[in-house]
Formats: C-alpha cells, sequence, structure tokens
RNA sequence: GGCGCGUUCGUCUAGCGGCUAGGACGGGACCCUUUCAAGGUCCAGAGACGGGUUCGAUUCCCGUACGCGCUACCA
C-alpha cells in the first residue's frame, strides 16, 4: 500500500513547504511510443494532451522511445515518428531518451526487487511453461503461474546458477488490492490474486515492458503518466513495482482509444490510421490536432473549430473522455476547410505550393516567379477548398497552358446549345478585348454592360466564360480568375472554345 | 473463460435529479449568389435493457446485454 502523509496523534502533518510543492512544482509527462510503425493517430492524439498539459502548466513533455523490443523496431519508424509529432507542432523538453539505452538500470532494478525479496529467480524454461499453459488450457482453466513451481533452496539455486542455467526474473506480487485514483476514470481497483507473479526480466538479462516502463518513468522524474486505456490492466503491475522500488507513485490518467468506422480498432487498411497519411492527403496540422483533440476531450461548450492557442487556453484534464470515439474522416475533412481558410495565409501557402511541385503543378521556380500572383491565387482557391490535394486540383487552370476541360461542366454550360453558347462567348470575347484594361474594375463593366444590352442575367454569361477559360464549373469571381489567368492567356482559351464549338458536330 | 473499462441522434458531443434532451459533422429543403465553397434559416434524427433510490431519473445505485482492452521471456 502507498505510504500516505504522515499521521501524528490523529492529524495529518504536511508542512506548508511540502504543500506548496505539490501545487507549484510542474509537472513532468512524457510520451512513449515504440518504434515499431508509422505514428498512429491514436498515439499522436496521447502525444497531444501531454504536450498540451504541459505547455498550458509550465511542466515538460518529454519523448522515451521505447525500443527494446529489437525485433520489430526500426529506425524508419522513429524517424517517422519525430517527424509525425514536428508536424503537429509537438516540440519535447529535454534529450529524446531511448530505452534501449538503460537496460543496465532496468537490470539492476531487477536484482535489487531480487535482493529485497519482493521478486525472486526463476528457472522454469519456456518449454515448460508452454506445457503447463496447454495443460490448463485443456481443462479449461486459466493459467496463472504459480509460485511453488520456483521454489528451490538455496543450494539449488547456487548449483543452477554455476551451471549457468538461464533464469527470469519474477515479480512477487503481494496479497491485496491494488488501486488508483484514475485522472479520467476515478478509482479502479484490482484485486492482487487476479495478476501473476509476472516475469520482470527476460534470461537474456533485457528488461520485459512493465519494469522499462516503471523504472524509466522514475528515472525521469515523470509525475502525470497519460497514456491509452489498453495499459489500465498495466497498472496496477506498474503501481506494485514502483511500491517495491520504493518510488512515488505518479498520477495516472488513461485516456479513451480511437476506432475505426466500424467501431473497432483502427486499422492501417480500413482508416488511414498514420498521421503521414493526413499529411500527405493535404490536412493542416492545426486542422489534425483540433479534430484530435476532440476525439478524447471536449471544452464543455459548444465550440469545435480552435487555433492551437485556443486549444491550449481551454484544455483541461477533467474533461478528458472515457468513452471511445469512431475517427470521422468527413467531419475530419470538414475540420480542415475551416482551418483552410482561417489561418494565416503565410501558414498555408507553402504547404500548398510543396503539393503544386509535388504534383506536377508547378515548379518552384514557376511559383516564385510571381509570389504575390500565387499567394493570391492560394488565397482564392483555399476557402473554397477542404483540402490542399482540393486546392492543388483547382489550381491547374492557373498554372498549366494546357486546360483540361472538365467533360460534365462542358456539356451543362456549353454544348446545350453550341449555338447560342458560341454567340455569346464571340461577344464576350470582343467585350474583354475592347475593355481598357486587364483588371476586375475594367473587366466588370464591360460584361455587366454586355448581360445587360442583351437583356441576360449577368451568370448567363459568366458561367460559360468560366468554363472557357478554366475547363471547370468551380472557381473563384469570375474577375479575379480572368487577372489571374492574364489577357493572352484567356483571350486564347477562349477563341479555341469558340472554335471548338463552331466546328465539332 | 477471467479481470478491467465503457454505453445520449448514423458519427463527435453538451448535460453534472425537474430539459420542448442543446450544438457540430453528415443527410434533406430553402435563402444568399456569378459557379463552387463559405455563410444564414429550417427539417429528420438519441439517453442499450431491467430493476431499484426518489415526489421526480438521461443524470445516483445494482444487475443484464453489447462493445472494447488486457490476459507473452510483445510493447
Amino acid at each position: 500500500m502507498p505510504t500516505g502523509p504522515s499521521s501524528v496523534g490523529g492529524s495529518v502533518f504536511i508542512s506548508a513547504a511540502e504543500l506548496s510543492m505539490t501545487a507549484a512544482t510542474p509537472p513532468r509527462l512524457r510520451f512513449a511510443p515504440s518504434p515499431t510503425g508509422y505514428l498512429h493517430v491514436g498515439g499522436a492524439r496521447t502525444a497531444l494532451f501531454n504536450w498540451l498539459w504541459a505547455r498550458k502548466t509550465g511542466g515538460k513533455f518529454l519523448l522515451r522511445i521505447e525500443d527494446t523490443d529489437k525485433a520489430r523496431s526500426t529506425d524508419e519508424s522513429t524517424q517517422a515518428i519525430f517527424h509525425g509529432l514536428e508536424w503537429l507542432g509537438l516540440d519535447w523538453d529535454e534529450d529524446v531518451i531511448f530505452q534501449g539505452a538503460n537496460v543496465a538500470r532496468h537490470k539492476a532494478d531487477a536484482e535489487r526487487l531480487v535482493a529485497n525479496g519482493t521478486a525472486y529467480l526463476d528457472f522454469t524454461t519456456v518449454a515448460e511453461l508452454e506445457r503447463l499453459r496447454a495443460d490448463a488450457d485443456a481443462r479449461k482453466e486459466p493459467f496463472r503461474f504459480d509460485r511453488r513451481l520456483a521454489t528451490w533452496t538455496p543450494d539449488e539455486i547456487s548449483q543452477k546458477l554455476a551451471v549457468g542455467e538461464p533464469f527470469t526474473i519474477r515479480f512477487r506480487v503481494p496479497d491485496g488490492t491494488t488501486a488508483w485514483d484514475d485522472i479520467v476514470h476515478g478509482r479502479i481497483a484490482f484485486e492482487n490474486k487476479e495478476i501473476e507473479d509476472f516475469i520482470i526480466l527476460r534470461s537474456d538479462g533485457t528488461p520485459i515492458y512493465n519494469l522499462a516502463v516503471v523504472s524509466d518513468d522514475i528515472a525521469m522524474g515523470i509525475t502525470i503518466v497519460m497514456r491509452g486505456d489498453d495499459h489500465i490492466s498495466n497498472t496496477p503491475k506498474q503501481i506494485l513495482l514502483y511500491q517495491a522500488l520504493g518510488a512515488t507513485l505518479p498520477q495516472f490518467a488513461h485516456v479513451p482509444m480511437i476506432h475505426g468506422t466500424d467501431g473497432k480498432k483502427l486499422s492501417k487498411r480500413r482508416d488511414a490510421a498514420a498521421v503521414g497519411d493526413w499529411e500527405y492527403k493535404g490536412i493542416l496540422p492545426t486542422a489534425m490536432a483540433n479534430f484530435l483533440a476532440l476525439l478524447g476531450w471536449s471544452p464543455g461548450d459548444d465550440l469545435e473549430v480552435m487555433m492551437p492557442d485556443e486549444l491550449l487556453a481551454h484544455f483541461t484534464l477533467d474533461r478528458l473522455h472515457k468513452k471511445a470515439a469512431i475517427f470521422d474522416t468527413q467531419k475530419l475533412e470538414w475540420m480542415n476547410g475551416q482551418h483552410l481558410s482561417k489561418r494565416p495565409l503565410a501558414e498555408v501557402l507553402p504547404r500548398v505550393t510543396d503539393a503544386l511541385v509535388r504534383h506536377g503543378v508547378a515548379t518552384q521556380a514557376q511559383l516564385d516567379a510571381d509570389p504575390s500572383r500565387t499567394a493570391h491565387l492560394v488565397d482564392q482557391l483555399r476557402v473554397r477548398a477542404r483540402t490542399i490535394e482540393e486546392v492543388v486540383k483547382q489550381a491547374r487552370p492557373y498554372l498549366i497552358d494546357d486546360v483540361e476541360y472538365d467533360a460534365d461542366a462542358v456539356s451543362r454550360s456549353l454544348l446545350k446549345d453550341r449555338i447560342a453558347s458560341a454567340d455569346i462567348l464571340s461577344a464576350t470575347r470582343d467585350a474583354l478585348v475592347n475593355a481598357p484594361a486587364w483588371t476586375a474594375e475594367a473587366l466588370e463593366p464591360a460584361l455587366r454592360t454586355l448581360a445587360e444590352s442583351r437583356g441576360l442575367a449577368a451568370g448567363k454569361i459568366f458561367t460559360p466564360l468560366r468554363v472557357a477559360v478554366t475547363g471547370l464549373s468551380v472557381s473563384p469571381g469570375i474577375f479575379d480568375v480572368l487577372t489571374l489567368i492574364g489577357r493572352d492567356r484567356s483571350l486564347e482559351r477562349l477563341a479555341r472554345t469558340i472554335d471548338m464549338l463552331a466546328t465539332t458536330a
């Protein structure tokens, strides 16, 4: 049991210094992924919550790479995790800790536990364990390691050690109940008899997860362990280890999982579970963070679209959810549309230009040649797009000479009455050619006058014109379009469309 | 199987004993309009089930069901 504040004569004494210490000591939190794959959105969200709380309270946010599983850990995964966190804007304090570097301490801690009697040597082999497990299975009984199997006399032990017989170190789970007040769930309790004497050190001298975590969290001075609720059943084991090692317990906060649309764990195949997937799809990091935050936490009112500083301002631990949430791609995209138009242009501009170059829509040199035009184009396009990919798609006619005509737009706006369309486009072209200048201010009256003289609604002129010069039924305001595309290119596309309408059967 | 956690519209959620159960995404209709977005108005849509406690339960307690997690010399 954890030792509480000292109690003398029935009253509890906590010094004023101690009190102010607990209140004022900034928390130390950590994100501890294992580098066995991409950065999962669930992990990213756990990292985000840890980061938010550290930044909000003036505490520290540390990063620990749990690479003790040598078979599955890769350097690429480690890099992917770094990159994903950086992309989301989650910067960490102090040096990254690689768990593999601490195996000596892990081993020493295990040996300390043997020395103080809370752990013991177990010479049972893997094969023997498998046999025992199979037997229990056959009898339909739950298998739990029986401590008596590891009872050897001191003589036997020294003899086994002398011949180099391999052994693991097992933790001796005491009788009783292990409970804690979880920050998100409240009190959670486990009967110790439900927990078997678990291995903490393998026969090759390397640590098992629960030992490594506890040893490192103690060494790193972690005060709040915030992680996925799939770790709830590890927690009593870890608490027992803290106590056996004589360390102060941290607080625990178990945040809910994120599920796929089928209500099950997110799967790579169906759900784009890697944050890198969303980066590639043109989601903005602030939108991703906003969306992820809302999947396990809510500010308590109807606020949804939040910029990073607002997230920080509103975030509190007591509003963390208990319930797993389903990852809804459509809402993410809506959220991204909000951020796309609300974030400063300077922030989204480089992400869009990168995408334009990556998709071969423009070269960096071409975009840099006229920075104000590029900025204006992106600014116009971003308000009506949900993802950067959509911006890229709509940017083509402004950056590429060859217009791809959208078949649907053409048939709806031009081919219904080709004679009339050709006629109106010709008149439009004339009006544009004769306009005093190629500016919105000069072009607009010219086209409005034309519409009036023809007795047409302005839209009857604007729509075919839009399709003729962009090939799309979607675009910014037509005068922005014309100036963005330029006089020569606009007139040439008009001429070509008129030509097409006149000649094709 | 055992243990643990969870359960409000299709989805994300608000609610902290008395609500016409609110908002958002998505869906539908309309308005605005130069197309598309954005924005605005409106519509459909929910407290798993059964017991308690209470004058009164979505809200508190207990069962059941369902879902998820853990149950390795994985993390």
